[in-house]
DNA sequence: TTGCTCCTCACGTCACGTGAGGTGGC
DNA sequence: TTGCTCCTCACGTCACGTGAGGTGGC
């Protein structure tokens, strides 16, 4: 019983080309691993065997990534907003199993929560830099301002 | 000799009032100074003595850590950038002592400078974090749109 | 005088960086 | 076969956190 889909899939990819990809560095893919935000590999590994990651994989541990490096949380902190993530690929595929209409509300309802989550923290981020930005504007326009009157005076 | 221009300032505040107020600990501010990002009080203060800080002190300590906070630069970087923000400090003194056009114009447009550098890496990450939001919101549309959908299917 | 905050070590922790020595696929 | 990247320890580092023991101002 071969169900799955046709689907064009590339090559699996090494650590090395991943992080290259996602612009971070091998061992902290590794790290993330280790404590638990990425998949253990170990299990589905023989020890000393190379990592290999899958399109799917490459791109959610982009989204880890961009999440982090932008909100500025704790790994643990992520850890709580990715299990969410991790809820959500849950859902997927059961929203694709499902049939029943109410399991496929409830299902895309906490999908729904899930977002407003990483949202917030994004939407706060961006207004507290907003404020910084229109911070330094304003003082760079009043440089400016003594800088022309100074020209107009020595005319 | 005196000539201080009359001031209201308002009496100098303990670490962890400063703390509080910008939203750190004592901790990192000792750490700050002790790595030379902030002006090394142990050099006017004597040992076991408590540091105390000014108005302008707190302002300039507010600026540091929301710049550290909202670009995530190391503090070697930061560093760098401080040493711009110390400049202009200094810019501002020499060019209230100042008369020479020529020298205030030059000072100004180092200020112009000083303040770009920074522009550009809060420029920099608020157009990454708003590619951020646009994405998740597209996420979340896409999500609700399937809500509604199955709202109209059950009817 | 009693709390409270401050002080200076100094060790601990988080999130990785950086070799050290060895194995595996184009 | 030769590079290159990968592997697993394991110690180092950056940016602080967290007591430990002691001193100083409302």
């Amino acid at each position: 019983m071969t169900v799955a889909p046709p689907q064009t899939s590339s090559p699996p990819l090494r650590i090395g080309d991943v992080a290259r990809i996602v612009g971070t560095t091998p061992r902290t893919i590794r790290y993330y691993e280790e404590i638990g935000l990425l998949p253990d590999t170990q299990a589905t590994r023989p020890p000393g065997q190379h990592r290999l990651y899958s399109e799917a994989e490459i791109e959610r541990l982009r989204e880890i990534i961009r999440l982090k490096r932008l909100t500025g949380v704790t790994l643990d902190e992520l850890k709580t907003l990715i299990e969410a993530e991790e809820a959500r690929a849950t859902i997927r595929r059961e929203l694709d199993d499902t049939e029943d209409p109410g399991r496929r509300r409830e299902l895309l309802k906490r999908a729904v929560g899930h977002l407003d989550r990483q949202l917030e923290l994004v939407d706060r981020r961006a207004r507290e830099l907003a404020g910084l930005q229109e911070e330094l504007q304003a003082r760079r326009r009043r440089v400016l301002t003594r800088l022309r009157e100074l020209d107009k005076a020595s005319v």
